[in-house]
DNA sequence: AGGAAAAAAGGACATTTGTCCCAAAAGGGT
DNA sequence: ACCCTTTTGGGACAAATGTCCTTTTTTCCT
């Protein structure tokens, strides 16, 4: 079987199973409810997981106590998978941000998968490449660019997947700076005919938005 | 064979080329000076390398015309994988640093290597998860810790490598600033006895180095 | 060695961001 | 509806960082 995507799917955990007769003992369905920590930051994680649907958070708290946000992610995407494999303590925490369907595979189990499956490695392999360029890609603009910069890019991201509503605070997070500051830039930007002057963050114009984009670029 | 570290070695290329005599001709040892470029952004790579000996640096320019350091790669390290199997263009460039060594497999060659290698693919796993960890540790680091920490912590790193000489055009780029941004700090350190006075970075007291990066974590 | 050119360091000010706190708005109970 | 509590927004100032430009140091040539 050949992986054409970067994302798991329901059917290819099936067809494994269905092949390794020793797994299933090792595998179950579970529901996470909003709000719920399945991977706690510098605890040895369980399990490795599988989203089946649903959104989780993963982030990271520094030793200072602020909390930064290093993704939001979907269906189809792996976590724990880094930990399950070398037994490291959990570099960040994962939480259910939507009532979630995951798969919990003992590490155990997944290790022999892996081993087994050369085709599943090779997807794993993927996903971490692509992961890899997007932390990558982000860090270099975070540096980069001004604040605003960065909320003009994840304000044009989430419109283009009008998925989980994202609250202040996580954009503070994600940004890494503190809600006073994203308040200043959505007023700015309320200023400037980007967002609405409404409570909620909505966007007037989408050509407004990328030219307030294209003047940082110079 | 199994791979014991996350790194490659001469000795894993060269039984990788004994067993697979159709490999040789498409991989090849070349002497890089430094300052070149061996791969360079928004272009695809012809080639994946791994270093086998020097050092070279991952960077990436922004729109803006600034440059951001991603990393210092040295021996064993793994380059253009990601594009080598996508063939999307770069994320990055590579430039040499000192004088290198490196092993240049042709895109095919590579993912001939990954599909018939179990073993090497599990290998190329583990260097992708402990690259993401650092990268995402080090996100998460810049922005929420003020950037004396991040120098001090960088000082320490290099301290314990004692490899390459950094130069403070580097350290600025590293850590997404200004030169004169860094100036000050160092000269900040000089003055709270973390450095010596003289032209060069040299660390005077790791235990003040340490103290000083304690402060900061509250 | 002396002097011009180049590179690095640092002063001064503008801009951005963080922190603290108070004002405004929203929610909840009677 | 009213008041009280809790949450959210923003003013004011402090601290950090960027930019520009001058001063100092280094380099290299004669």
């Amino acid at each position: 079987m050949k992986f054409i995507d970067n994302h798991f799917t329901k059917d290819l955990l099936d067809a494994y199973c269905r092949r390794n007769s020793h797994v299933p003992g090792k595998m179950n369905e579970v529901t996470i409810h909003p709000g719920t920590m399945i991977i706690e930051q510098g605890k040895s994680p369980d399990c490795v997981f599988i989203i089946l649907h649903g959104s989780m958070k993963i982030h990271i708290s520094t030793a200072k106590g602020t909390e930064y946000l290093v993704a939001i992610e979907g269906k189809g995407e792996l976590l724990g998978e880094v930990e399950g494999l070398t037994g490291d303590p959990a570099t960040c925490s994962v939480t259910a941000l939507s009532e979630s369907l995951v798969a919990k595979i003992s590490p155990d189990a997944y290790k022999s998968w892996l081993e087994d499956d050369h085709d599943f490695a090779l997807l794993v392999n993927r996903i971490l490449s692509y992961r890899l360029q997007q932390t990558t890609k982000r860090a270099a603009v975070h540096l980069t660019y001004p604040l605003e910069y960065s909320v003009l890019k994840l304000l044009k991201m989430q419109a283009a997947e009008n998925s989980v509503h994202i609250t202040k605070e996580e954009i503070a997070n994600y940004l890494g700076t503190s809600i006073r500051s994203v308040n200043r830039i959505l007023k700015d930007l309320q200023n400037k005919n980007v967002l609405s002057p409404s409570k909620e963050i909505e966007i007037v114009s989408m050509d407004n938005l990328e030219q307030a984009m294209r003047n940082h670029e110079e």
